[in-house]
DNA sequence: CAGGAATGTTTAGCAAAACTTATCCTTTCG
DNA sequence: CGAAAGGATAAGTTTTGCTAAACATTCCTG
């Protein structure tokens, strides 16, 4: 249990000791000199202790008032500068942003949006956590997280409850596709995609979310036992798609992340007559909680640079136009 | 001017902040839920800033709220400590006991005084300053010293007025004397203690107080313009006591620093048929203040033993056998 | 599903502070 | 020596912090 005096008198007594002087601290807090009297005395009765030895015109400060003044001075010192700047953010964007967001989105694109929003509001500063809705969600509810972007599916399977307290804005639907290079379609596929044929093939998984791969297979063909040769179990994209590249095997990725491969026809999703999965990446915040300037400015820039990324623009045309082909 | 909030709502709103919970703080606070409440959103209007994001059971913290207990919660943690250090200090000595020294006695004894007085109380720590008078007695007016040991002689010179504050206790008499190698006495002097023939000789001036020369021949001899060969002027004792060592010269010194060589005979205190100069060594302190139980009980320590320390006890002795021997 | 327990907010009233005014004491300085 | 300046003290007033009571909401439990 707490056991520390009146705080008050803490700093009635700090602006004693630092103007020597009982009339310069009335001075300084804008009270009678009798008050900033009555209110030392009481601190040192509280404490049991003497805080100043009464010297004629001077105060000399004890031992243990150096002791005391010791803990205080900084304090004081990183609250007005700690003060300064939480009101500073009033009007221009300051202060640490905390985003949450799913590994790959955060890793792919936030660190550009934030560096495009630190340039014109240099006083922001991020921190970025990565993970699924399981762990970000409680992020915001314990306040370690102003905003946190997630995949949408995921809370497709939480009870209704659980969500309750959040908001969700959608942000940008991205293609889930099943891809592999141009060489293992033509060469190991021979352009069969047909059940038969994708279920004698390699294939990499990609374990953030774990059931990226069931759920392809379930959505387009409706299977959900197959036995899958997955040559490759990784964590890490930057290992799936040079998994991808270099002919390993077929994997599920979201298309916006090999944009330019599959521009180029380097990489090729599979077609399967069905429209691709969308999944929408959400923005969660607390319901309730009011933005403060710094989260109001930036989710505006994060939303216009979003619409302004090409990829997220772009991608339905891609497979679409994949699946038209095939049409 | 001092522009920060009412530092007990920051209190509560630290509490709060750690139990994530209105009823939590007030239960740690001994007060009602409505108390802490009103505290809250007073402290809250007063920032102009919402510090938590009220959902339902619990609280959120914002990103201020955060900022905001950075910097509490090391304070009240300092807080805790350090004023548990000072009850402590109220059953058994401790903490900073700050100490001013002329510098041949703060180096030669103290130390060994703190080493003893803290294998006694070990949460005792000390800060030493050297200096004279004129830099001491300074120090304790403003508090930078808890006592001071300094040369008594000194503080004749000054006006009565500004020795007011102070109260002196006689510690010592130490025994000046104008000294060299028995080597340098019967070889150089030819244990010719004549003013003409000291007049002559090589001297060691050791420049703390300057004046300590000058002073052992107005003492002596009542002369006071001499001009003596100064071969070497230093600030260090060690010095000093090397010159003489190695018969450089005659010096002034407390004899009580030579005590071991004087004894042996190595060293040799001139004898004038006077009796030696005493400077007194005083303990200074504020007049008013009230010492606490460290300074209490080292005080009683010190004094014991000064008492009990031989070269104090026995340089009188000694130099009376110098100066009965010339009679 | 209803009702009780727990959490937080709000309002009104009261009691405990903190503050002010006035007086006194001491030292300092012209 | 008297005025000025710093501080302590006493008494009275004002502020404000706290409690009590009532309300709203959510959660849990029989």
């Amino acid at each position: 249990m707490l056991n520390i005096p009146d705080l008050n008198r803490l700093k009635v007594f700090y602006c004693i000791y630092v103007r020597r002087s009982v009339a310069g601290a009335a001075q300084e807090l804008n009270i009678t000199q009798s008050a900033v009297s009555q209110q030392l005395k009481k601190l040192e009765t509280e404490l049991k202790t003497q805080l100043f030895t009464r010297l004629h015109k001077t105060l000399v400060p004890t031992s243990e008032a150096q002791q005391l003044q010791a803990i205080i001075a900084p304090f004081v010192h990183e609250l007005e500068v700690g003060l300064r700047a939480i009101r500073q953010a009033k009007s221009i964007p300051a202060g640490e942003l905390r985003v949450g967001s799913t590994h790959e989105f955060g890793k792919t694109y936030l660190p550009r949006i934030f560096a495009t929003f630190r340039s014109r509001y240099p006083d922001v500063s991020f921190t970025l956590q990565l993970g699924d809705a399981k762990r970000l969600l409680p992020g915001l509810l314990q306040g370690q997280l102003d905003i946190a972007l997630i995949d949408e599916y995921l809370t497709q399977r939480m009870a209704p409850e659980e969500l309750n307290p959040f908001s969700f804005e959608k942000i940008i639907d991205e293609e889930v596709v099943l891809a592999g290079s141009r060489e293992y379609c033509t060469e190991r596929l021979n352009n069969d995609f047909s059940l038969e044929n994708l279920a004698l093939q390699d294939y990499v998984s990609y374990h953030h979310d774990g059931l990226a791969l069931t759920n392809w297979f379930k959505h387009h063909y409706n299977k959900s036992a197959l036995d899958l040769n997955i040559v490759l179990e990784t964590e890490s994209l930057q290992a799936v798609m040079n998994g991808i590249q270099n002919h390993l095997g077929l994997s599920v990725i979201a298309s916006h992340l090999a944009y330019d491969d599959i521009r180029r026809g380097a990489i090729v999703p599979i077609p399967t007559g069905k429209k691709a999965i969308l999944n929408c990446i959400s923005l969660a915040r607390l319901q309730d909680k009011v933005p403060n300037l710094t989260e109001k400015t930036f989710l505006a820039h994060f939303r216009r640079e979003v619409q302004q990324t090409g990829v997220f623009r772009d991608f339905l045309r891609i497979v679409e136009g994949a699946g038209d082909a095939q049409n």
